[in-house]
DNA sequence: ATATTTAATTTTGCATTCAAAATTATGTCA
DNA sequence: TGACATAATTTTGAATGCAAAATTAAATAT
């Protein structure tokens, strides 16, 4: 009785396990901005046929990661530093509302897990190490949004950070912004834990500003990765 | 016969086309919430095989207008009184936004153009035309996104905007929210004319919370139209 | 050689086909 | 009759097929 058995089993449909896949491929960089989707070769790497491929470069394009030019096929959305400056006030506006919900509704025990987090976030920033840092970074931004208890703002969110998540990564701080960076989730954590709206939301978007002045300088430097 | 809009379809990507129509369904009420949509009906209607219809179906499920369920396709996504509780959050902080961004960037002739559909709704108002009142209504919001200049905040908007039009249309406002919203626009216009963005940011929020009431209430007394 | 056509090839968009799953209809028996 | 099983039908997901458009290669003329 007690068993673990009667779970629904999971189906996905090819379509939407080709859309998590090509987005991966994207933020990892393997499709690069600009480049057009080789959609065959995809197919024949994943073993598909074309038709689930294309719904889900369909998808792609509704949520911006891809480009679909009539009769010319699917491109990698290039990520300008306009498409930065039109997509960092969207996302701070979202972060900031995400704050403002989570103070309200987070238990002490997610405050406490996020506080887990910092100090391993921390831990990485101390010893340099900058994939691990990001990790936890990202993290806890996920975890707040979860405390948000708004599954649309979460999809909202995800979708936009898809976007920038690729530039975000490679566009490497200089130590004084990274120590910036750290103070500001210092910051972060203390208002959470007083669960502080206002002040979180304020933060939030700041912090987001600073990434974005980040990713805009290394962007306008070297460019592409 | 009857011509409307359920010609055969004349030009451009047909998924993109229809991904439209079957938007305009859902908000204009033929396709049901919570119904299935009818897969083949609609191939034949329009005239198109299945697979561009599918691709249709895929983006909208991305949008959140409809639902798919494996081995079982898809249904339009019934609109709940907990599904406006979480989509008006997230419009109403891209909505502030857009008010804080178009008081920085907008001109002088927008400004007037806004100011004259405003006096149109006035009088639609006064006479009570509803239908006329809300599209007037719906021009102001638009013309205040454009005003932003960010098409992402416009995109993001007009995703969830979809999925609550159908309720905001049919929910009928009492008079006392009616005259409140008339006099909330007056606010939005002046509060525009002196550039006031972070007061209009509030404006616009605050005036987005009282559609939610309206609606709200209206979902848990006749339920669905 | 270098443009400019023209032909061959690939890619794209969409229709069609097919197998598996789900739904409905039919039949069986208590 | 009605609960259950089984067969027929429809619907769904995905592969394949095919014509039009786009791209590349080859051929011709300058």
């Amino acid at each position: 009785m007690t068993m673990t058995m009667d779970e629904a089993i999971v189906r996905r449909s090819l379509h939407d396990e080709l859309v998590e896949r090509l987005q991966r491929l994207i933020i990892e960089g393997e499709l690069i901005p600009g480049e057009k989707v080789p959609e065959k070769e995809l197919c024949e790497r994943y073993n598909v046929s074309r038709t689930p491929m294309r719904e889900a470069l369909k998808v792609l394009a509704s949520e911006g990661l891809v480009t679909l030019t009539p009769n010319r096929g699917a491109s990698v959305t290039a990520v300008t530093v306009e498409d930065l400056e039109e997509v960092f006030p969207v996302m701070g506006a979202l972060e900031a509302l995400s704050g403002e919900l989570a103070c309200e509704k987070i238990t002490d025990a997610e405050i406490a897990a996020i506080a887990k987090t910092h100090r391993a976030m921390i831990a990485h920033y101390k010893a340099r190490r900058l994939p691990e840092y990001f990790a936890a970074n990202e993290a806890i931004h996920i975890a707040i949004l979860k405390a948000a208890r708004n599954d649309t703002l979460s999809a909202q969110h995800r979708m936009l950070s898809a976007r920038v998540r690729r530039a975000r990564y490679l566009a490497n701080m200089t130590r004084e912004r990274w120590d910036k960076a750290v103070a500001e989730h210092e910051d972060i954590l203390a208002t959470l834990q007083a669960r502080d709206g206002p002040r979180l939301g304020i933060i939030l978007k700041q912090h987001l500003r600073n990434k974005l002045e980040t990713v805009s300088e290394w962007l306008q430097a070297d460019g592409r990765g």
